[in-house]
RNA sequence: GGGGAGAUUCCAGAGCGGUCAAAUGGGGCAGACUGUAAAUCUGUUGGCUAAGCCUUCGGAGGUUCGAAUCCUCCUCUCCCCA
């Protein structure tokens, strides 16, 4: 993996790269879809490519590991050929799952001993295993294993959390570096800054996360309740810490304006699951502002989902018609809907990059948020 | 023609003398969702000058301090037998 900066902006630390994987380049800033199981949820792998224009998509190892296992995926040779998708993969760990499903697992020095969501059977993750099943999942960017603190955290935790990371984070090394790319392009570890909301954890934190000299580096332990500004300031505290010739990974984020205003303070990479899941819940977000399409107000409005969009469901279907298949529970609402928030996310995050190319991104992310936000 | 069951708030359907503006489900309306246990979850759903009041449980009368609940008649539905 390799890593150029194209273009950076003058009043502002947002910048504009390419990431070369074995799977092809991507350019930066990039939103990345979030498929958990293998799978964009409701988008075909076609519609994926061609029309929302995804350049990398994410894949989870607890998810994927748990099912169909990873014996499945082996036999598949690897997830890009179990689902089909040939372009990048990035898989993360499981470390969110150990926010997410915290109910559900213990943590110890060793790893995480955790029960399944689906069957309750019991099964331990070491930074090792996590490492093995990434490589053999076939990522071409593997997340190192973190524990995702919640928010609000007590500092002590935040502290004795971010040990326990930066510890799993030389075994994810090492082991990363003892064991072989699982089939013939390389794999790139990245490792995850965490230490909640205190500026001096987070300074730690980024700084011996820098000091492993990996390819790439994460942000993770943010959107995860706070508030905006709170994830701004650490965010860009952050930024300034991680070596700038390398690729910088805000994990979880977000939403169009959040990204924005991380693309400003130095961020490459994000990945969310907003476009996708509010999507299926009727959320669309548009350059205009957000919409419930559920809402009764669209149900005589027969215009175009989104004239501006630049995807093919944008000018197939009017507003009303979307609203009717929400409505009536037809599952190409949903699909709809997915297609149309990633073709917008990605669109968004282009501009930003033609901005950046161009030397008015700052101006142009000044006019853009205040319209993003609003609801229609 | 004979016998039986029933009519409840948008729908279905509980309630069977006061704690009932009326369970529950559906539908409607609105909200939430940030490295996905999510095609999920939450709220709300008679009116108003709104911690109170008013009008509602097929219609009309009646019993009672008090009726969706009991009685009488009427109207209408459904089922069974001829």
């Amino acid at each position: 993996m390799n890593f150029t900066i194209e273009a950076s902006a003058a009043d502002s630390s947002a910048r504009a790269g390419v990431i070369t994987t074995g799977h092809g380049d991507i350019y930066t800033p990039v939103f990345m879809p979030v498929g958990t199981a293998g799978t964009v949820k409701a988008v075909h792998l076609r519609d994926l490519a061609d029309d929302v224009k995804a350049q990398i998509i994410l894949g989870n190892t607890y998810h994927l590991y748990l099912r169909p296992g990873i014996d499945i995926i082996s036999s598949a040779g690897g997830l890009h050929r179990f689902n089909g998708w040939e372009r990048p993969i990035l898989t993360d760990s499981g470390g969110y799952q150990v926010y997410s499903l915290a109910a559900s697992r213990k943590i110890t020095t060793e790893g995480v001993k955790f029960r399944s969501h689906i069957d309750g059977s019991a099964h331990f993750f070491s930074p090792e295993q996590v490492i093995d099943i990434q490589r053999a999942i076939g990522a071409d960017i593997i997340m190192a294993f973190d524990e995702c603190t919640p928010y609000p955290c007590e500092k002590s935790y935040a502290k004795q959390s971010m040990v326990l990371t930066h510890q799993w984070l030389s075994r994810c090394v090492e082991q990363f570096r003892s064991t072989d790319n699982a089939y013939g392009y390389p794999q790139s570890l990245f490792p995850i800054v965490q230490g909640s909301v205190y500026r001096d954890l987070r300074t730690e934190s980024a700084e011996t996360i820098a000091s492993f000299d990996m390819q790439g580096n994460a942000i993770g332990g943010l959107s995860v309740g706070e508030p905006a500004e709170m994830m701004y300031e650490i965010t860009g505290l952050v930024c300034d810490i991680l070596p700038a010739d390398k690729p910088r990974y805000l994990m979880g984020v977000g939403t169009p304006v959040n990204m924005l205003e991380c693309i400003d303070l130095g961020v490459d990479m994000f990945d969310c699951v907003m476009p996708t899941r509010n999507g299926r819940n009727g959320m669309l977000f548009t350059r205009e502002g957000i919409i419930n399409i559920k809402n009764e107000k669209w149900k005589n409005d027969f215009s175009h989902i989104d004239e501006m969009g630049g995807s093919f469901v944008d000018h197939s279907y009017s507003k009303a018609y979307l609203r009717h298949l929400f409505t009536a529970g037809e599952m190409l609402g949903p699909m709809i809907a997915s297609i149309h928030n990633l073709a917008f996310y990605i669109r968004l995050i282009n501009d930003a990059r033609e901005r950046i190319v161009n030397g008015s991104f700052k101006s142009w992310k000044n006019n853009n948020v205040k319209k993003l936000a609003q609801r229609l």
